[in-house]
DNA sequence: ACACAGAACTAACGCGCGTTATTAAAGCGC
DNA sequence: GCGCTTTAATAACGCGCGTTAGTTCTGTGT
C-alpha cells in the first residue's frame, strides 16, 4: 500500500480513503485515477488480516456442524455460504464428528479467529447444550433448540409440514390417512402429529389414533407398520399413508407392491426430508416435504448479521416452513 | 496479551515465549506457570488474525468448488479439512456455481486472505484453464487437470479403476462381459475402457468392440443399451455389464428385470461412482467403484502443505486408486 | 578479586492497514 | 488586503502479535 502511494504520488492514507471510499473524503477525481492505476500497475491486494486486525472486525462467521459430509449439512453450508458470500463475509467452517473434544477445540479456533457469529447445526431436529464459550459470540442454532431455551434458534415448522402434507392426502380424496412416525420422543414426531391431526380436524375427521404407527425411522420400520395397516380388514385399512421420512415411505413402497396394491391409485404416499436421490429415483415417484435447510441457513446468516450489527432480534425462535414437492405417489 | 503479561508480572515477549514454545528461550518452569495462571484467570485468548499479521504466515489454505453442495464437492471438502484442522491450518471455502465471475471473485477474496495455497475441485475428470491469478499462490488441482498441464493435479485411477472392476467380473467367471461406457469423449471413459481391455487381454480374452457401448451417462442411455446388448442371440449376449455409473447401473437393472432375468445369476453388474444413496438401496445391492474424493482432498492438502514450505513435488501429476465395494450385484 | 558465560528477561521495531487530528492550499465575500 | 470556509492531503497512532538485539542478573573458574 505504501507502494502505491508512493507510485501515485500520495500519501498511505489517501489510498486508504480510496480504497474504502470513504464518505466526507474530498478525493479528486484525478487523483483517485491516478492511485487506481498505481493499483493496477503494481497488481495490489490488500491484505484482508491486516485489515481486519486495524478495522476490529474480522468479517468472519463460525458455522460448526456435525458432519461437513452429508446431504443436510452441505444445504445449511451451501445456505449459509451464499449469503455470507454476497455480504463480504466469510464462512469458518468445522465438522465436530459428534465429537465433544473436536467441538470444543473448533470452538477455540473460531474464538481465536474473532467469529464475529457463530451458527451451529444438526443433522436432526433436537435439543442441544452448547459449551459455555459460546456466549462470548452472537450464536444461532440452526435445527436445533438450546436446552436451556437462551440461544435464539432457526428450526423447521414441523407442524405446518405435518399439516400440508395430510391435507394434499385429504385434497385428494381420502379419508383414512395412516401415520408411520419417526420415534414418537423426538420434535419432529411430535410436531408433524400436530399438524397431522389439525389438518384431519379441520376436514371433520376425527383423529384415530390406531392409524398413527411408529416405524423408527427406518425402512424396515416403516415396512412392519406398512404391513400391519395394510393388512387389516377392508373398513379399517387406510387408502393413504403419511411416512416419517423418506427412507420410511421406500419401506412403505415395498409393503404396497408386494400386495399388488398401486401407487397412487390404491393407496397414496406422502414422505419427509425430500431425499433427492430416493424421492426422485423411487416409482412412482415419491411426492414430499423438503427440510428447508438451505433456507434456514440463510436465515441463520441474516440473524446473526443483525446479532453482529448490535440489533435485537424480533424473534428469538424462528420456524421456516417446509415446502410439499409434488411428483406422482399421490 | 500485554495484561496477561501485567498480571504474571513479566514482559509481553516472555508470553510471546511460552504461548509459543520457543525454542532456544530459556524459561523457568515457575515463570511458565505464572504466566499460564494468569492467561487462564483472564480468559485471555491469543487473536489469530493479529499473529498471522506478525508471524507473515496465514495458515489458510482456499478450496474452491464448483457446487458446495452434492456428494462429491462434500466429499472432497471433508477429505481436505480434516487434514488441515488437524495440521492447524484453516480452509477457506468458495463455490464458482460454475460462473467464472465468482470463480474470480472468489479467487480474489482468497488472495486478500493470503492463502497459502489453493485447492480447484471439480465435480467431475476434466481439463480447466483457470485465471492467471492462480499463479501467485501454490495450486493443486483435484479431479482435473490443467489444460496447459502447468499445474500439479489429483486424478482417480480410472484405468485401473476399469481394470479392477472387470477383474471382478472375469474373477466371478464371466468371460462375454460389456461395458456401458460413459461419453466416450471424456477422461474417465477413455481410461476406464483402456483398464478393462488391459483385463481382458490379461485374461487371454480379445477385447470385442461391439461389447463397448456408450450410455452417455444417464440411466436412460444406459437402459437402451443394456436392452440391445441382452436382446443378442444368446451366443453374442453378455453375462455381465460394466456401468460407467451408478446411475446407468439403475437403468441397466430395470432392462435386465424387464427380461425376467436375475442379478446377479444371469447377468452380474459392477457400477462406477458409489453414489451412496443408489448402489446400497438398489436390489440387490450394487456392486461399484467408488471414486476417492475424499482421499483426494486429504492428499491436495498434503501437497499444498509441502508447496507451501517449499519443498519441490516429486510428482506432478498423483493418481489415487477407486477401491472396489463388493456388494450383491456379482 | 576479576573476567566470563550462561540464564532470564525486556525494549523496541515492524507486520499492513484504519482512523483521527492537523496542516496547507484554494476559494469567497467584503 | 483580511478573515473565513471548504477542499485536499498527510503525519502519527494503534490494532495484537512475532522477533531481534539487547540488558541484567546469577553462578563458576582462576
Amino acid at each position: 500500500m505504501s507502494d502505491v502511494a508512493r507510485h501515485a504520488g500520495v500519501s498511505r492514507t489517501t489510498v486508504s480513503f480510496v480504497l474504502n471510499d470513504r464518505p466526507g473524503a474530498a478525493i479528486p477525481d484525478e487523483t483517485r485515477r491516478r492511485i487506481l492505476a498505481a493499483i493496477d500497475e503494481l497488481g495490489y491486494r490488500p491484505n484482508a488480516g491486516a485489515r481486519a486486525l486495524a478495522a476490529k472486525r474480522s468479517g468472519w462467521f463460525g458455522l460448526i456442524t456435525e458432519i461437513v459430509t452429508g446431504p443436510f449439512a452441505a444445504e445449511v453450508i451451501t445456505g449459509a455460504q451464499k449469503r455470507a458470500w454476497s455480504d463480504q463475509r466469510f464462512l469458518l467452517i468445522a465438522a465436530s464428528e459428534g465429537d465433544p473434544a473436536q467441538e470444543s477445540a473448533a470452538l477455540d479456533q473460531m474464538l481465536e479467529h474473532r467469529v464475529e457469529g457463530l451458527l451451529y447445526a444438526t443433522t436432526w431436529h433436537r435439543a442441544v447444550t452448547l459449551p459455555k464459550a459460546v456466549r462470548e459470540v452472537p450464536t444461532v442454532l440452526v435445527n436445533c433448540y438450546d436446552a436451556a431455551g437462551e440461544l435464539p434458534c432457526i428450526l423447521p415448522d414441523e407442524e405446518s409440514g405435518g399439516y400440508r402434507a395430510t391435507r394434499r392426502l385429504l385434497d385428494a380424496g381420502h379419508t383414512r390417512i395412516a401415520f408411520i412416525n419417526l420415534d414418537p420422543a423426538i420434535p419432529a414426531a411430535v410436531g408433524r402429529r400436530e399438524g397431522y391431526e389439525r389438518a384431519l380436524r379441520e376436514a371433520g375427521i376425527t383423529p384415530d389414533p390406531s392409524l398413527v404407527i411408529p416405524g423408527w425411522a427406518t425402512a424396515d420400520g416403516a415396512y412392519d407398520a406398512a404391513c400391519e395397516l395394510l393388512d387389516r380388514p377392508a373398513a379399517d385399512r387406510p387408502t393413504a399413508l403419511f411416512c416419517g421420512n423418506d427412507r420410511m415411505a421406500m419401506g412403505a413402497y415395498d409393503a404396497i407392491k408386494e400386495r399388488g396394491l398401486r401407487i397412487p391409485h390404491d393407496v397414496a404416499v406422502v414422505g419427509f426430508d425430500n431425499q433427492e436421490l430416493i424421492a426422485a429415483y423411487l416409482r412412482p415417484k415419491l411426492t414430499t416435504l423438503a427440510l428447508p435447510f438451505e433456507a434456514m441457513g440463510t436465515k441463520g446468516v441474516d440473524m446473526l448479521a443483525a446479532l453482529a450489527a448490535g440489533q435485537p432480534l424480533d424473534t428469538h425462535r424462528v420456524t421456516v416452513d417446509c415446502p410439499l414437492l409434488e411428483r406422482s405417489s399421490v
